[in-house]
DNA sequence: TTCTAAATGATAGTATTACTATCTCATAGA
DNA sequence: TCTATGAGATAGTAATACTATCATTTAGAA
């Protein structure tokens, strides 16, 4: 049984869909590897279609600039993110255990389980650390919220805090700790690696401390009393 | 008693001091005032010339880049906060009430008490809640972390860690708590007015909810047992 | 088979950005 | 009066972020 994950985009999100021919898909790969490599600052759409033999003009038929391609991956990223947190706690009854689940699928490194074909999901996370919040922190986040861009973000947000209400029902800031441990997860990963001083990690780079540090945030937050 | 206070800045932060000459003054008030009005993506030193009448020759005598500049910005705001966290907890003696003074001052607008001059102290955090994380999502992280240029954030995170240590000794993450309590106060205050489906503040705008968000989720973190 | 539309390639051109260089001028202090 | 410093003026360059146009390939419909 071979099975392949598709995620359905927003059609905003791009002028030509990249799922649907051979360069868009190219597109995808590889941006997600040049921006990698260099940062997505020094990411330019010339160096992308040199990178993989087209021409600026190529890429432009598909994506506005290089931000709204930066917000399809991310949107992207968010929507499997959500998919894989639906399959990793199906079937589970306890919500501690589910919210622990999640907790793990967002700070540690991806064990590629569920195959996607033309995205490096690895590589794919290394990016969101670092370049995720730059999807939003621009002087027109309003109008690409009302264009829904961010919606795969806050159904994720959504779900893991209806989570967070079957641990407690009466805890009263669940999409705002969800959205804490999403940041988070991601934050204090960056400063593992980068800025050590801001974290408890030290030199370890072991995402399981980071794992530890956030459910004893999230638990002892959400303990009833 | 006219009391002003001056903040030593690191000599890499800059090619020239701008604190010592007109120009030098001109350059963060301004550069403050427009990345507030169009943020830090569209601005410009041709565009900061302009507005305050002098040439982009003259702006990158004193900074090499914009990022540069963003950098300053960012570590006199992150000193400036240290200093005001320092006088407003001075002479408490416990360190709850500190640990509760210091939420309320990172997560609520500014009363602008300490006057430092050229400075407008509540745009500044505005920019900081809006551009702040750009200052160190970069490549080059590692050398501006080399040259120091993130000192005053390091020391920020510490002495909020020592806080909570005072409160409880034996918790295990202090300064990753703390960087928390920093990303915070600033991405939640920017999801409560931009994208609010990630918060619990509703449309209500009201930074006092924050507060709270931030003090539940600390105290029940540090609180012993 | 022919026709047509969609995808891509090839080339060119523009405005803006991000700088660097050089020369002059005013002025404050020694 | 000399001189260093700050700052204005002007010029120029490489890269970035696009837009426009035209030609070619190819797959499916008529």
């Amino acid at each position: 049984m071979e099975l392949q994950l598709q995620i359905k985009m927003n059609e905003k999100l791009f002028l030509r869909n990249p799922e649907l021919s051979e360069l868009g898909k190219k597109i995808i790969l590889h941006s997600i590897q040049l921006i990698y490599k260099s940062g997505f600052e020094s990411f330019t759409f010339k160096k992308l279609a040199e990178y993989i033999g087209t021409t600026e003009a190529g890429i432009y038929r598909y994506f506005e600039n290089k931000h709204r391609l930066l917000i399809y991956i991310a949107a992207w990223y968010w929507s499997w993110l959500e998919y894989r947190i639906s399959f990793h706690t199906n079937n589970i009854k306890d919500p501690l255990r589910k919210l622990k689940n999640i907790i793990h699928l967002l700070a540690t490194p991806v064990e590629d389980d569920i195959k996607t074909g033309h995205v490096n999901e690895n590589i794919l996370h290394e990016i969101i650390i670092a370049e995720g919040s730059k999807v939003y922190l621009t002087r027109h986040v309003s109008e690409d919220n009302s264009d829904q861009l961010f919606k795969p973000y806050k159904d994720l947000c959504a779900k893991i805090g209806q989570v967070i209400l079957e641990c407690n029902p009466k805890y009263k800031y669940p999409k705002s700790l969800a959205s804490t441990i999403i940041e988070m997860a991601h934050f204090q990963n960056f400063f593992m690696h980068h800025l050590p001083a801001l974290t408890d990690f030290g030199k370890h780079k072991d995402e399981k401390k980071i794992v530890a540090f956030l459910e004893d945030l999230v638990f002892s937050s959400i303990k009833k009393g």
